[in-house]
DNA sequence: TGTCAACTAACAATCATTGGTGATACCTTG
DNA sequence: CAAGGTATCACCAATGATTGTTAGTTGACA
């Protein structure tokens, strides 16, 4: 996605009001990487403005999606996460055990179609998704117990 | 998936009791391609057994789950979707327009990541998702309007 | 045949998300 | 700077998929 000074343009120009809450929510997900769900935004966001309420957090979180600014994605951990990564062409890595997601910048060429194999599909995006253990939880399963947060349904 | 006959043995030396609602899901299950979501499960059965109840439907896919005859996958329709097939190894093509979701037996040998790239991730499974449009909506979309039944939040 | 799990109906609860309300704040354009 | 209108807030309700609860009945199986 492009700068907090670049969306404060688009969104005015898209006919949008650019708020203090909004321009908070733009600069925490600058950079960020953890793919936060709109429920993480909210609680980082409060950390600065206390009374920003989460409808406002989906609110924002919608309109950037819809601007193409950042990407909703699903990868089974029962809510949505936000990438705001859109530039770079990414596929994922998600643990397992406390649901966290890093992209991976990695391309695979080989993954068209042997003729015949689309079943009369009409193929648009191939998204991978690496079903695993980060480094937290893998140091936490190999010597205990308790590892980070765990969160929502299995697969 | 194994055999009605089969999930009848297993179902019974597992300490599970095998009723005419559970073998009416057995059966339902042998040979499904499309992977119903529960309720399309529970609709198919209605037509056989008019009272059969949607928390039987749950109950009975849960078991299956449990002993591993069918997977449950999340592909971002909104539903869980049932695959009877885990013989195969093998990934998903999902239609964006009506949801409907189909087995994908290609292996992908080129899909290993390069050293550094797993960012300290214990790699399991990697599943791919193919999106795009099956050859009914295909067809629905070239044509005018209406294609099949809209199916679960976008992506 | 008896026991106990499974079934049903009906209803409530969950969780993530979206929708309404009315009132206030504040951004943006003129 | 002021007007007008959108965003925000708090509050609360609704959605849709799924799970839980209850209580009474059926039926599997040793």
């Amino acid at each position: 996605m492009r700068t907090p000074d670049e969306l404060t343009v688009l969104f005015r120009s898209s006919g949008r009001k650019v708020t203090a809450q909004r321009q908070c929510i733009f600069r925490l997900l600058q950079g960020d990487e953890t793919h936060p769900s709109a429920e993480s935004v909210h609680v980082a966001a409060q950390l600065e403005m206390e009374t920003i309420s989460l409808k406002t957090i989906y609110q924002t979180l919608h309109d950037l999606t819809e601007l193409g600014e950042i990407a909703a994605l699903d990868v089974g951990t029962g809510r949505t996460r936000f990438d705001p990564n859109v530039e770079d062409p990414h596929h994922h890595l998600v643990c397992q055990v406390c649901g966290s997601v890093r992209d991976l910048v990695v391309d695979f060429p080989d993954m068209s179609l042997p003729a015949g194999a689309d079943l009369g599909f009409e193929l648009g995006t191939a998204e991978v998704i690496f079903r695993g253990l980060c480094p937290d939880c893998r140091k936490a399963t190999s010597a205990r117990s308790s590892p980070g947060v765990p969160v929502g349904r299995p697969a």
